[in-house]
DNA sequence: TTGATATATATCGAATATGATATATATCAA
DNA sequence: TTGATATATATCATATTCGATATATATCAA
């Protein structure tokens, strides 16, 4: 649909929630909307509109599975943008914010062990 | 003052004035505010305004010569950074619009020899 | 069917970003 | 000094973004 520009990859990623749901994705490839709004601790229907806005720029892709919707990285992004994405993790790694999101998905996904979400 | 983060980079380029700006300046070195505006056809006051944020994001630095502010890429830019610069610059070389910019202000140069502005 | 869970969408108000315009400041040249 | 040029700042109206809330949709299980 809409075309992925350098200014179109920075507009979704400049926004605080939306670029850590990006690193999460990156770091433990598909993760379901409970997962991450459980990891980052924040409202629903927020995340579903963030996460729709991360759709739209194609960064990331969504397939359902019953109830479950997963996000993943979008496997066709350019080369250029995967860069990108590999630097930011990387950039992101000093920032407690981002620790915080992963030490809580690794409780979650150890938790749940089998079942998905609380 | 503020730091460099991912987000911090990412608001700084999720507008496409200051995108353009950025990548002028990549590609040209220092070059002053007058340059700048007739380069890309726009307000005085917004291009100035566009790059103060620039400046506050800590992507680019400026000095004064006489009448003249030269602006450039922030030279101590963190490595993360400037990787990411450098990739946009050869992701945007697709893009009419970052062309457009170029050779006016190719022009602009050969034109001017010796003073700068018209 | 009913109820529970997962997710998306709609709406609204507050906050923020944006471009346009007017004005101020700084430098230079005469 | 005066006037011209280069740039910055202030103000304002509009547009966009954002989070919160309410509601709708989809799937599953009973």
């Amino acid at each position: 649909m809409m075309n992925i520009t350098p200014e179109s990859v920075f507009s979704a990623l400049a926004n605080s929630m939306r670029l850590r749901c990006v690193l999460l994705l990156q770091k433990n490839g598909e993760l379901c909307v409970c997962e991450l709004t459980q990891s980052m601790d924040v409202a629903q229907p927020n995340m579903s509109r963030n996460l729709a806005l991360l759709r739209e720029a194609e960064l990331v892709s969504d397939r359902r599975d019953g109830q479950w919707i997963y996000y993943r990285i979008n496997p066709d992004l350019p080369d250029w943008v995967q860069s990108i994405l590999e630097i930011t993790a990387s950039a992101s790694e000093k920032i407690d914010l981002y620790h915080t999101d992963q030490n809580n998905l690794a409780a979650i996904l150890k938790t749940s062990s089998g079942k998905r979400c609380a």
